[in-house]
DNA sequence: CGGCAATGCGCC
DNA sequence: AAACGGCGCATTGCCG
């Protein structure tokens, strides 16, 4: 591309947190300014832009020569461009085509995205100035605790020579990595359409949930506290001062305490269970903790913080945030809602009903009314989460999800076409795995354990899976045979899918040949994998590449027997906060494969939606929720929209069925 | 006080 | 023969 290209960035300072609001609600917050704008014009010297100082003229005519703007993290620039540069300086706006993001190339090659970890990983000269950093974070600091900071001419300097730095160093990044390769270049484009139109929240129905929550944590959390000293956050505080009491716990996972406490609401049938003979003031300080324990409400408080004065929360969605090229969740995390609680079966009300039931009683905010119609005031509350995303005036919300996706990607992509065809003829494929499992027909109203098991079976074993993990997973206090166990696993690899071993030592081989012979591309079916630079490469149908950092050739011992040794490889992948060495095996290639498939299904479908006048404000991997007008909301039109798959996924015979709803608010 | 690691929990 | 993976956030508790 031998265009212009500008690489930026703004040093801004703010009484509101940016950590706490995000890029969009900082910038708009009326506290915010710039405190300087550095840029480099290809390889000139960094030049700068201050407040009052110095002309618009010279960026604005980069802007109208059509150069490239250069950012990293671009949506914090873009922010702080549209709220503060347009309106209160004067300056155009810089349309999204004239926008490039290096935080995007560092995410699709999965390296940090972090600006110094990224600088660190690929070893580039120089590194971030850490104490200009510290400096010009001070001055917000400063700003937000006693309403004032530091403005003299000195300081300025300071952060002007950060921000210098910062710009070559985000220039050198630039040059390492280059602009992402056109297909990506078209959805990094639509993603951030999509995180420009926003996800619109409801913030009187968000207030008057956490009025609930409040009204009804205040006296259990002060009972918990009166019973223990602690809080209900002090988990290794309150298992030792549980065991203190002769109740041996071990954590507090949900799991443990539901075991404990019985997994329903009423208390457990005492006479019937001898060994938990549990002090009462234990079982009530954990009965409070289970109910108001559950974090998944602080979202509340996160949505609030961070939704624009439209009423719209911007950028939560992470261009290929997971390495496989999967979308990740920001700022109040919109793709992990908590599904609903509330367990009311009543046939006569439709899901939709259910919802809209859910929303106009806590929309009262009253916490009595509300445990009067739900029992639960704060089950109720969790249940009516996702409702605090809602449709704009005279839009509605219109949703559709991949059925069932994984299964039918990694049975079509193994060549195993006979079980996928039973998927694509919406035939109970659980029931099929469990007929073959237990050797009789199975039916799903009559042997609902047998079908459970064959369901685990087809959802987890298609990356490998042994009978241990199963079991731990699967089988807790089910009374099901170890053996039984091995029995499953091996109709699944034998008998019902003998093809998905298959792929997983064809891409094992093909990866681990490539890392061993660089430059050379090796092939299972339509996956090729080949290095290219510092990098692994598996290249999908869709043609888009899928990156490994640093793959390093190795010999492995196989965890079933230490003496099996082969040719492997280790890769690096960023992990809690570091770039971690990863072990490469089958299941896990397999895996990344299958998400980046299931991934270049829903771009396609994104694509096709965004066309047909159906704006896509948000994904959940496998799902995708549309925001049209109410005149056109009809989710069947959607769901024909996004069942017609790509050409190549047609190609590999993978079935795509789509469910979905229309609805004024967010829901499952 | 902020940074960082560990733990727990929500989703696909 | 054969190893589930991918995330973000809240909280505590430790460190400098």
């Amino acid at each position: 591309m031998a265009k212009t290209f500008v690489v930026f960035d703004f040093e801004t300072v703010s009484a509101c947190d940016l950590k706490v609001s995000g890029a969009s609600a900082y910038a708009e917050h009326p506290s915010t300014d710039v405190l300087c704008l550095c840029f480099k014009v290809g390889g000139q010297q960094p030049e700068k832009w201050v407040p009052h100082h110095d002309s618009n003229d010279r960026l604005i005519s980069l802007i109208r020569a059509g150069a490239v703007f250069v950012a990293h993290n671009a949506a914090f620039e873009k922010s702080i461009w549209k709220y503060i540069m347009v309106p209160r300086y004067g300056f155009p706006p810089i349309p999204l085509e004239q926008w490039h993001d290096t935080m995007a190339v560092c995410a699709m090659r999965a390296v940090p995205q972090k600006l110094d970890a990224v600088v660190r990983t690929l070893n580039l000269p120089g590194e971030k100035d850490m104490a200009g950093s510290r400096f010009t974070i001070s001055l917000s600091t400063a700003y937000r605790k006693k309403g004032e900071y530091d403005r003299s001419k000195e300081a300025l300097d300071r952060v002007v020579a950060y921000c210098h730095k910062d710009v070559e160093e985000q220039t050198l990044l630039h040059y390492r990595m280059g602009w992402l390769p056109p297909g990506e270049r078209k959805v990094w484009l639509m993603d951030q359409l999509t995180n420009e139109r926003g996800i619109g929240l409801d913030i009187p129905y968000i207030r008057a949930c956490q009025k609930i929550i409040t009204d009804t944590m205040t006296p259990l959390a002060a009972e918990f506290t009166s019973l223990t000293g602690l809080s209900v956050g002090q988990n290794a505080k309150i298992i030792s001062w549980a065991n203190g009491r002769g109740m041996a716990l071990e954590n507090l996972r949900k799991e443990t305490i539901d075991d404990l406490l019985g997994s329903e609401d009423e208390e457990p049938d005492l006479s019937d269970n001898t060994e938990v003979r549990m002090p009462w003031e234990v079982r009530r300080a954990l009965t409070i903790r289970r109910m108001i324990g559950s974090s998944s409400v602080k979202k509340l408080q996160a949505m609030d913080r961070v939704t624009n004065s439209d009423g719209r929360a911007r950028y939560a969605l992470n261009y290929h945030g997971t390495a496989p090229g999967r979308w990740a969740g920001r700022l109040f995390q919109p793709q992990n809602f908590p599904r609903p609680i509330l367990h009311y079966d009543d046939p006569k009300f439709s899901d939709q009903e259910k919802a809209d039931l859910v929303v106009s009683v806590l929309r009262t905010g009253d916490a009595e009314f509300v445990r009067g119609v739900f029992g639960d005031s704060f089950s109720a509350v969790i249940t009516g989460l996702r409702h605090a995303i809602q449709a704009g005036k005279g839009k509605m919300l219109v949703a559709g999800d991949y059925a069932g996706i994984q299964a039918r990607v990694v049975l079509a992509l193994a060549g195993q076409h006979d079980k996928a065809a039973i998927m694509a003829a919406g035939k109970d494929i659980y029931c099929d795995m469990a007929s073959q499992i237990y050797k009789r027909p199975i039916d799903k109203k009559r042997d609902p354990e047998e079908r459970h098991i064959g369901k685990n079976a087809v959802l987890g074993l298609g990356f490998g899976m042994g009978a241990k993990k199963f079991f731990d997973n699967y089988c807790e206090g089910k009374g099901l045979e170890f053996s039984f166990i091995e029995h499953v696993i091996k109709v699944y690899r034998n008998e019902w899918a003998p093809m998905v071993p298959r792929l997983w030592r064809g891409l094992t081989t093909a990866a681990t040949k490539a890392v061993w012979n660089p430059g050379t591309a090796y092939s299972h079916g339509p996956i090729t994998y080949k290095v290219i630079d510092k990098w692994l490469t598996a290249r999908l149908p869709s043609g888009r590449l899928i990156w490994y950092f640093d793959p390093i050739k190795s010999r492995e011992a196989m965890p079933w027997d230490e003496f099996d040794i082969r040719a492997s490889f280790t890769f690096k992948a960023w992990k809690n906060g570091r770039m971690k060495e990863v072990k490469a095996f089958g299941g896990l290639l397999t895996e990344n494969v299958v998400m980046g498939i299931e991934r270049d299904i829903m771009v396609d479908g994104w694509t096709k939606l965004e066309a047909a006048g159906f704006p896509v404000i948000m994904n959940v991997h496998d799902e995708l929720v549309c925001e049209p007008d109410a005149a056109m909301a009809d989710h069947k039109v959607m769901e024909q929209i996004m069942s017609d798959g790509p050409a190549w996924a047609k190609e590999m015979q993978i079935p795509i069925a789509v469910e979905g709803w229309t609805s004024p608010w967010y829901r499952k």
